[in-house]
DNA sequence: CTCAGTGTTCAGTG
DNA sequence: TCACTGAACACTGA
């Protein structure tokens, strides 16, 4: 689930938790989720204090008070829970925080994917990883500038973190039936009509998500998303795979490699 | 039992 | 080194 709105909704309920907190100690599951080896985490937590919630696209940024930073990575399955007692350890808490107020934070992470680790700062992890702006910050014309010489499909480029960072998936999709581009079009062959209803669709779908704490269910019946069975309780089979437009069968294909859903009547080739 | 998957990275190709 | 594609990663749940 943790695309931009996700990691957003976890930044903010992370500042009305565990922000302002000192770590005692730390428990780690599985060390393959660290970036940083076990130790050299353990020192540079361990009487730290977190001053500071930043996100870059889906990275989640921790100032400590120590001058470094702590870095969290969602993965596909990632969760923020922050707690008291032991015995409401949420299943799947691979990596746990204690404080020294006693309460916990838990980073959970059922397929593992996720990763936790140091960097020097902000800025330097940034560089590191070439993150591009921030999908919320992007100008019309820097989105122009990166797509309008590739020629990848417009979809396999909004994944791309290097270009601009947040974008996931479901989103990607998302974005391109609300600007009514088909996914697999060459980012090159963009009009710059449709590079203009791309840019408003990104800030449209962020914002409205954001809006919602990334709650799918409570997002517009426009939405492509609940044709996704993204919860299948939430949705009958029969009213599942339909434009929510046009009622008709949605279309599925794979583009880069990744499962997509389109509308090929709103989305023509 | 098999398989897809919300994300990232890396090997391989051109 | 760049642009792009496709597989691999670890695990759960359908």
């Amino acid at each position: 689930m943790p695309e931009l709105p996700e990691v957003e909704t976890y930044r903010r309920y992370f500042e009305e938790t565990a922000l302002g907190q000192t770590v005692a100690h730390l428990e780690v599951e599985d060390q393959r989720q660290l970036t940083t080896d076990f130790d050299t985490l353990q020192q540079a937590l361990k009487g730290a204090q977190f001053t500071g919630a930043h996100r870059i696209g889906k990275h989640f940024l921790i100032n400590l008070s120590t001058s470094k930073t702590l870095v969290l990575h969602f993965g596909m399955t990632g969760d923020l829970a922050y707690y008291r007692d032991a015995e409401d350890t949420p299943r799947f808490a691979r990596i746990v925080f204690h404080f020294q107020n006693g309460f916990r934070l838990a980073f959970i992470d059922s397929r593992k994917f996720g990763r936790v680790g140091l960097a020097e700062s902000i800025e330097a992890y940034r560089q590191e990883k070439r993150l591009g702006p921030d999908a919320l910050d992007i100008s019309l014309l820097q989105l122009q500038a990166s797509l309008g010489k590739r020629k990848a499909p417009v979809k396999s480029l909004l994944l791309d973190q290097k270009i601009l960072a947040g974008i996931g998936n479901w989103i990607a999709d998302e974005v391109l039936f609300q600007a009514q581009i088909f996914p697999a079009k060459l980012a090159n062959q963009l009009s710059s009509a449709e590079f203009k209803r791309l840019h408003a669709a990104i800030l449209y779908v962020l914002k409205t998500a954001i809006e919602e704490e990334a709650n799918y269910g409570n997002f517009p019946k426009t939405f492509l998303i609940h044709a996704r069975g993204w919860d299948d309780s939430a949705l009958k089979p029969a009213e599942r795979q339909v434009c929510p437009q046009h009622r008709t069968p949605l279309n599925i294909i794979k583009v880069g490699g990744r499962t997509t859903y389109f509308c090929l009547v709103c989305q023509p080739q």
